[in-house]
DNA sequence: ATCGTTAACTTCATCGATCAACTGGAGGTT
DNA sequence: AACCTCCAGTTGATCGATGAAGTTAACGAT
């Protein structure tokens, strides 16, 4: 009987008071364009009857805004959520977004062999950040087409982005290691399989046929090839982007007869991986054996890892920015990377 | 000229076919009411004119689903991001939500003294989920009434919830404490706040004057104190619940004359700073003094923190899972703890 | 006295899709 | 032959809000 039968809307408070539904409409947003006495008479009947602000769907499809940022995570969630480089950047990113008053929405990507996820498209978002590349163009393309704008981490011809010079990164480490004496190095790649951990010696080709090419792995150790004429590479492939599966990659190089006297991992949490295989041997880390990571998270850097900066929460907050506001003026930008030596690197051992 | 002057709809499409927009709507959620050529047709020319599938706006508004799950943060999304526990429980919400082909949108609860926030009344959401208690009920008031359903992390008489016990989860810390003869005893608890350390004797209604009452924080220290009849029990409040605040609330207790034998540390992140604060002393967790935190997460297992242990991506799992599902028979859920007994606790030294 | 202007509202059309109810015909029943 | 059912669609109303374009009345300027 008593039963709330019809939701309230604007309709309702807008009959009460004997307004139109536009007036209340403005009370919520454009304050200006009605006395300040019936803006309040507005208000105050809509807390009596429980009105909590204009419906989103509605205003959605209406104004086409729905102040909402969608972030799509290549792979699993559960990877975003297992690096801290993704963490950091959805700080930044998050921080950034909410100063325009909106949110964000994490969206799944689907794997390369899922079919076409709904997700996507249905998510009701005024932009959305895409992470390293990953292959469904289409779907992009298609929310493009309806005035998303998309916003990449990675350099692209048509669209905003927020990027670092990946192949610098790798020349920055190429270039110490090489001062160091080092020319036994093994590079640890994640790449998203799960197979047995690959290891191969590097070229150019190989790696981009042994892992889908990510930019920002391939330019990495193509810069750091470049500063390591003649050195002896190795590539280890990790299961995927964890700590354990750094680990794992770094026994299979370093279980052997002439194990490199450095270690590249291309990020932190591999990097955290390959300590930790190394201290399990006895190695210590900057004497025995030398490792480099990239990103510079917060966990490396407290136990002394040597590896490239990059202002990660920066990152996320320039993302955000150009994400919520189209007259950004930079709207292609590429962030600096640094070098910070600590204890995980040294001199390479003489034997 | 060219320019894009009319979005490409169902209607679209559908004047393209000639036939009705309900059969293209048809075609995209219910293909089982029309024949299955004339909806690949149609599909094949939604390819062809870019019609990249239905609004999620006009879905939205005529059916009354979004297919989002809101998270509310408590305090700044900063916050979120910086304790594992949030992250995780976050991992196995949108691993849960994902499975019901929904998303989930990040919410900032705006901090007491902030002014209402729309961020959250506009989310277009069919669930909400509501982390420790938060002041603005009203605000969750409303959205209930407008037909989101509340899925909290504590216990509330209105609303599903998944929780463990927390007074438990204290009394098992408390008995292990009481078991290895500790009598001087320091909880260290996440006040947000911005003034110095605070050190003082507990009572429960000293602890509940001095911060925001968070149940979990409350229950926990009751259960601790119920198993240690006649100890020394101190409170120190932390600024945050960071790694940093910890260390600097554990000095605070440690520089002393009569420093305790046992720092109980109300979640791991805290922990870990107390675990810095003792290191830098000289001081060798287990022995010369016992550490113990609440969440068990990886890194402080990694160092041998005895925890009480909770399965939190479970519980992020389980509250996707009754957020999205309103079928789910039971929908109110306690889950279990258990005392990780590590490295970091050890009899009272005996001194 | 007339015109222009502004504040404070109202009217009307519309955003894009979905639901409930209906239709025409093919096929099966009794 | 009359009746029922199911399939494959159609029609029309509607979700809740907002932008564009009026409409008043009051006021000041000329």
């Amino acid at each position: 009987m008593g039963e709330k039968l019809t939701a309230v809307t604007m309709k309702t408070l807008a009959n009460k008071l004997g307004v139109s539904v536009t007036t209340v409409s403005n009370a919520y947003s454009k304050p200006d364009r009605l006395s300040s006495e019936l803006r309040d008479q507005i208000l105050a009947t809509a807390k009596d009857l429980g009105y909590c602000g204009p419906s989103a769907a509605g205003r959605a499809l209406r104004s086409g805004k729905t102040d909402v940022c969608g972030f799509l995570f290549r792979g699993g969630i559960s990877s975003a959520f297992s690096d801290p480089y993704s963490i950091m950047l959805l700080a930044g990113l998050s921080e950034a977004v909410e100063v325009y008053g909106a949110s964000v929405l994490l969206l799944r990507a689907p794997a390369a062999d899922e079919e076409d996820n709904q997700v996507v498209r249905r998510a009701a978002i005024d932009a959305l950040v895409v992470g390293p590349t990953y292959g469904q163009e289409s779907e992009i393309e298609a929310l493009r087409q309806r005035g998303v704008r998309i916003v990449r981490t990675e350099p692209s011809p048509e669209d905003d982005w927020v990027t670092i010079n990946d192949a610098k990164a790798g020349r920055l480490v190429g270039k110490h290691l090489a001062q160091l004496g080092h020319h036994r190095i093994a590079v640890i790649a994640p790449a998203d399989t799960d197979e047995d951990v690959d290891v191969f010696d590097y070229s150019p080709d190989r790696l981009d046929s042994r892992i889908t090419p990510q930019p920002w792995e391939t330019e990495r150790v193509r810069g750091l090839w470049e500063k390591l004429p003649g050195a002896h590479l190795q590539v280890a492939l990790a299961r995927d982007c964890t700590r354990q599966a750094g680990r794992e990659a770094a026994a299979a190089v370093l279980d052997v007869q002439d194990r490199p006297t450095a270690i590249v991992a291309l990020s932190d949490v591999l990097a955290l991986g390959v300590w930790d295989a190394a201290s399990e041997r006895g190695l210590t880390p900057g004497r025995d054996i030398s490792i480099v990571g990239f990103d510079d998270i917060p966990d490396a850097a407290f136990l002394g890892m040597t590896s490239v900066h990059q202002p990660i929460t920066d990152k996320g907050r320039l993302i955000g920015r150009l994400a919520m506001d189209p007259d950004y003026p930079q709207r292609q930008i590429t962030l600096p990377v640094e070098l910070i030596v600590r204890s995980s690197t040294g001199p390479a051992p003489k034997n």
